[in-house]
RNA sequence: GGGCCCGUAGCUCAGUGGUUAGAGCAGUCGGCUUAUAACCGACCGGUCCCUGGUUCGAUCCCAGGCGGGCCUACCA
């Protein structure tokens, strides 16, 4: 305004409450940074400076936020806030997970659906349409409560995986990947939920574990073949030349696999028996078990006819269970060489059913015999190709019996019936109940089947050891999960099963030749309007997904059929591990942005992402770096892996459990920053930890009050000072007080800075909040007459310098963990109340969050300085403990105290900041000793560390011997520096520094101890010393009437007393010095005058009543 | 079943091959008093999960268990 004339004029805070409301003041600073546009700026601003990157692990967006949520959200946060401040661009796109069947189950949930066939009866189109909705049900959810968490993410321009150019780029990656033999169609044994009919990731699987599952266990018998239908002789020791009825046992828990039944394996290596008993149905029959499961299966029925390797049981033929007559309805097929079952040729005949090894087979359990149904089993799906067994498939994808007697019927449902036939023909060995742990679909709770099915996979096995060897160049926080959980997923890496026969997801690009099943894929939408046939191209062709897409046919270039699409859509974690290129729509534009930010610099996610989004960004780096697409084989540099968040039970939060905490209940009653500090500090981010809203509250007191009520000290003086922020201040009026201060603060400044540049928050966070206290509760205390009662203004403005400097060094350290109290007391104290510019001087930033980071001032620290007032510290603490025992108060003046520690510098300290420990200690007389002298007696210990390593085994003995030993004795000699040998103990010769002393105080005096440290006072009072602790319990009295009164600061008054000899006399000798505190014009004798404000009490038993009136 | 992490005071968590294992909160008692819905001190509170081993010495290192969490796995 010019008004000023060029007189500079001092800068007014803003006034600052003692108390204050998070919520409301976070509202505040959010219209503040919505107003000005901080968090844009806050990167715009650093156009040109180095990028540091950022990717943000899409959250899906069907279901409310809770504080699990929170967790992951403001970790992001806070790295690239200290990013922002350390001069980076820190740009941080946003993302929405969309696809997958989630999505799928919750529509199909609204709209009453339950299985594919009503989905397709309802429509693709429509029920797509209904996904695309839904997914964005709960996105104002999402915003609101990433907005009021201060989390700075750019949700305008954020990345959504079902968006066109999103799926165009995993496109362009399959095709990448096909070109390169990188991806295959497999036949192979996948979970799969016959309600949904598709296969479930491994992802998916591990959610939907029940534990104590009921399921049948069967023990049947396969009979063996007489021994004329074996093409060579079968094994002697089988015995079949007796003619006895023969069998091998074999366990199952699942009997609807049972007319699956191709071969039983054995463990070649592994001992087996025969063994004859009574049969059921009179006669005798012969059995084979492994010898080790005999007891088990048998208890002590039957004899041992015969013992022998399993490899003697191989290629012994055995008849089937059910006949093709009672079976009917399932062809028998063999695999072909790619591992796909095919029909046989008119030329062959089905392989028969035969004993075969198998390396897995263990003897721990069952009958060591394992039944192989190739449809079925992993294991038996390897076994069935590797040694060209038949393959059977009795069972429908959606789960029901195909042929035989039971067909239509679900498989679990025909479980009973299948034993109950095996029973009455004669074929049960023994069935029962075990309970054990089953996958179960984890949307739809059906049960999961393991079944052989084809499946399009990446060849991810192909990168395996470049996977592993990458993962070593990833910084991990914490380090364990790089080598432990992380590292051995790779290690055992199998190929990754990425279609999902389903509607809502990224359709994969690969078409089919009908007649030559030649495929093809294709790797943009250019491509494909090329390819295609003109009459099967949607116009315009603007959605790619299913079902407009699955009418795309393509001329097929060998044969000139027609291909088609595979119907399959992509896993949803493909899409998510897409997000580094297909963000950018990468290679079809963005190409400059792509580059600058790949990899990141920095991710963060809950420690359930090791699998997931860790796994397929790590393994899509590496795939596209094998193809030469990307410069690097990782997609991360920098990971912090959070633990989960448990309740106050250390259960896990989910929404099914249903103790989800509301984080709004937690933003309300104690803010953002509360919950934020709470999560950086209270455990490192990996471990996993309980959490109630009463914890937020507690740690929000101790340290986020606590320093508001400095910053509020301040303000309320400096403004009563005129204080000017911008005036140079006199190194020569500061105290050594100060320099210590500034001291703490800025070894602070260096460890936060240490930590945060290694990925440890928690690290960072605590030196903080040790400074905050040692600030309020050392350096304000101490200082507290300085602001208001200065020896002089030099002096008090040098107070108020380095208490500003504190806070706004604070301040700019709790920007990225508390941005929002940060901003607060940044822009009071640096940039001024509504400026844009900086009230207190041209070129402050305008937020924190557009300011840099504090630098160390090397000058400042003073390690010496630094540890002096830690023992002045510990050892006014240890005094304070005496006292505590001799019982006086701390108004009660003592006569002497004497300090021990325990080195000469320590000596020096404490004599050089005598008067800092008196003023704490109300002492007359501060003694600092080597020792302690007559006025205590003393126990003396060996010092371990010193006489551990020297000693040996020797030190028990010396341990005893000092136990025995004269103390006062010993302890002269140690003073006196005198060698030190002890009665029992030959050949050992003690100094000083290897006896440790613990001390009984004497008579008069109290003592305390502490790790060597030893605090004596004299708790001997004199009459003068009682005086004056009397008259100081009196300024105390009359303060508090002074409030009573409701006086102001600087009212004088007029008091009168009526006490006893002891009183009087106590005021007469320290009348002055009482009427000077409580600003008394006069103190007499009297009783109270009319409409005076009274108080009647004793002191140490002597009656008193004052009273006082405004003068 | 396997892997990883965790197990320390009533609660939330530090910590270390060495003296008598700590902090905050809670509880009890006391103190302070214009930073005051704060603050300071003391006390109370411990089988450092258990059992073995290594060591002069183990809460710490090793082995085996137990418990919790997470991840993972259809051995039939």
């Amino acid at each position: 305004m010019g008004l000023d004339g060029g007189v500079r004029m001092a800068t007014r805070f803003e006034p600052v409450g003692s108390r204050f409301s998070a919520p409301e003041l976070e509202e505040r600073v959010l219209r503040f940074w919505g107003d000005r546009e901080i968090f844009r700026r806050s990167i715009d601003e650093r156009a040109g400076a180095p990028v540091f990157s950022f990717f943000e692990g899409p959250p899906t967006a069907n279901g409310n936020p809770g504080v699990h949520h929170v967790l992951a959200r403001v970790f992001k946060d806070l790295i690239p806030r200290y990013k922002t401040m350390r001069g980076y661009q820190v740009p941080r796109k946003g993302g929405w997970d969309t696809h997958g069947l989630p999505v799928e189950l919750e529509v199909e949930k609204q709209l009453g659906l339950s299985s594919k066939r009503e989905i397709e009866d309802f429509g693709v189109a429509a029920f797509n349409e209904r996904c695309r909705a839904s997914v964005f049900a709960y996105v104002q959810e999402w915003e609101r409560m990433t907005q009021r968490i201060g989390f700075w993410v750019d949700m305008q321009d954020a990345y959504v995986t079902y968006s066109n150019e999103y799926i165009e780029t995993c496109w362009w990656i399959f095709k990448r990947l096909w070109d390169h033999g990188l991806m295959y169609l497999g036949y192979r044994v996948t979970p799969h939920c016959p309600r949904c009919e598709t296969s479930l990731s491994s992802h998916e699987i591990a959610q939907g574990y029940h534990e104590d599952t009921p399921d049948p266990s069967v023990t049947v018998r396969f009979r063996v073949k007489p021994a004329h239908y074996h093409a060579s002789a079968p094994t002697p020791h089988l015995h079949l030349e007796d003619g006895v009825p023969t069998s091998i046992l074999a366990w199952t828990t699942t009997p609807w696999t049972l007319p699956g039944n191709t071969a039983l394996a054995v463990n070649a290596e592994a001992g087996y028996v025969l063994l004859e008993m009574d049969a059921a149905g009179g006669g005798r029959e012969r059995v084979v078990v492994a010898a080790d499961r005999v007891e088990a299966v048998l208890g002590d029925a039957g004899d041992i006819i015969d013992a022998f390797r399993g490899r003697e049981l191989v290629d012994v033929l055995y008849e089937p269970l059910f006949e093709s007559t009672t079976w009917d309805g399932v062809e028998a097929l063999v695999f072909a060489p790619d591992g796909r079952p095919q029909r046989l040729k008119a030329s062959e005949s089905a392989p028969e059913r035969r004993v075969v090894a198998g390396a897995f087979v263990g003897t721990a359990d069952g009958t060591g015999v394992v039944h192989i149904a190739p449809a079925f089993g992993e294991d038996d799906y390897q076994l069935g190709r590797s040694a060209g067994l038949m393959f059977l498939q009795p069972v429908s994808l959606s789960g029901t019996l195909v042929g035989g007697p039971w067909a239509g019927r679900f498989v679990k449902e025909a479980d009973p019936s299948i034993t109950a036939d095996l029973r009455e023909r004669g074929l049960l060995w023994n069935a029962a109940t075990i309970r054990h742990t089953y996958p179960f679909c984890w949307r739809c709770d059906t049960p999961v089947l393991y079944y052989a099915k084809p499946s399009w996979y990446i060849r991810t096995t192909a990168i395996r050891d470049r996977l592993v060897e990458t993962n070593q160049t990833i910084h991990w926080v914490p380090e364990h999960i790089r080598d432990g959980r992380f590292g051995e997923w790779l290690e055992g890496n199998i190929d990754w099963a990425v279609s999902r026969e389903r509607y809502w997801g990224t359709p994969l690009p690969l078409w089919v030749c009908e007649l030559c099943a030649h495929t093809e894929c294709i790797g943009s939408f250019e491509e494909l309007r090329t390819r295609a046939r003109a009459a099967t191209l949607p116009e315009p062709f603007d959605d790619p997904h299913r079902p407009f897409i699955d009418a795309i046919e393509i001329d097929c270039p060998q044969c000139g059929g027609t291909m088609r699409r595979t119907p399959e859509v992509a896993d949803a974690w493909f899409d998510s591990g897409a997000m580094p290129y297909a963000q950018w729509h990468y290679p079809f534009e963005h190409g400059e942005q792509f580059e600058s930010r790949f990899p990141a610099d920095f991710i963060c996610e809950a420690v359930d992402q090791t699998r997931g989004w860790f796994y397929t960004l790590h393994a899509l780096a590496n795939l596209l770096h094998r193809t030469e697409d990307v410069s690097e084989p990782i997609a991360y540099r920098h990971v912090i892996v959070l633990g989960h968040i448990l309740d106050g039970d250390g259960q896990k939060m989910s929404k099914s459990r249903g103790n989800v905490v509301n984080p709004w209940d937690v933003l309300n009653d104690h803010g953002a920053d509360a919950l934020r500090w709470y999560l950086y500090t209270a455990s490192p981010p990996g471990n996993s930890r309980r959490f109630s809203s009463e914890l937020v509250g507690e740690t929000a007191r101790r340290t986020i009050s606590t320093l508001w009520n400095t910053y509020s000290f301040f303000v309320t003086y400096a403004n009563v000072a005129d204080f000017d922020v911008a005036a140079a201040v006199d190194p020569g009026s500061r105290t050594e007080l100060d320099r210590w201060v500034r001291s703490e603060l800025h070894r602070t400044v260096r460890q936060v800075t240490e930590a945060l540049d290694a990925y440890e928050p928690a690290d960072a966070g605590r030196p903080i909040a040790d400074f905050i206290e040692q600030l309020s509760n050392w350096y304000l205390r101490r200082s507290r007459r300085r602001f208001s009662r200065p020896d002089s203004e030099a002096d008090r403005q040098a107070a108020l310098h380095t208490l500003c400097e504190c806070l706004t060094t604070t301040a700019r350290l709790l920007a990225p963990f508390t941005p929002f109290l940060a901003e607060e007391l940044y822009r009071n104290l640096e940039a001024g109340p509504g400026s844009t510019t900086g009230a207190s001087g041209a070129g402050a930033a305008e937020s924190v969050h557009l300011a840099t980071w504090p630098e160390v001032d090397v000058s400042a620290i003073d390690e010496q300085l630094s540890s002096e007032v830690a023992t002045v510290q510990r050892m006014v603490s240890l005094a304070r403990a005496a006292r505590a025992k001799a019982g006086a108060r701390v108004r009660q003046p003592l006569a002497t105290a004497v300090l021990v520690p325990r080195t000469p510098a320590e000596r020096a300290a404490l004599e050089r900041l005598r008067d800092q420990i008196q003023d704490e200690l109300n002492v007359k007389t501060i003694e600092v000793a080597s020792d302690a002298g007559e006025r205590v007696s003393y126990t003396l210990r060996p010092n371990l560390p010193v006489l551990g390593p020297r000693l040996g085994s020797d030190v028990g003995r010396v341990r005893q011997a000092l136990a025995s030993a004269d103390g006062s004795d010993i302890a002269r000699r140690m003073r006196t520096g005198q060698p030190i040998t002890l009665a029992g103990v030959d050949g050992i010769e003690l100094a000083a520094s290897d006896i440790l002393l613990s001390v009984e105080a004497g008579e008069g005096w109290a003592a305390a101890e502490d790790g060597g440290y030893i605090a004596v006072v004299d708790a001997r009072l004199t009459p003068d010393l009682e005086r004056e602790g009397i008259a100081r319990e009196i300024v105390r009295r009359l303060q508090d009437l002074r409030r009573e009164a409701g006086l102001d600061l600087a009212d004088r008054i007029r008091v009168t007393f009526q006490g006893d000899g002891v009183i009087t006399a106590a005021l007469a000798a320290h009348g002055d010095s009482v009427r000077e505190e409580t600003l008394a014009d006069s103190i007499l004798a009297a009783t109270p005058e009319a409409g005076a404000v009274q108080s009647s009490a004793e002191i140490d038993g002597h009656p008193l009543t004052l009273a006082l009136l405004r003068a």
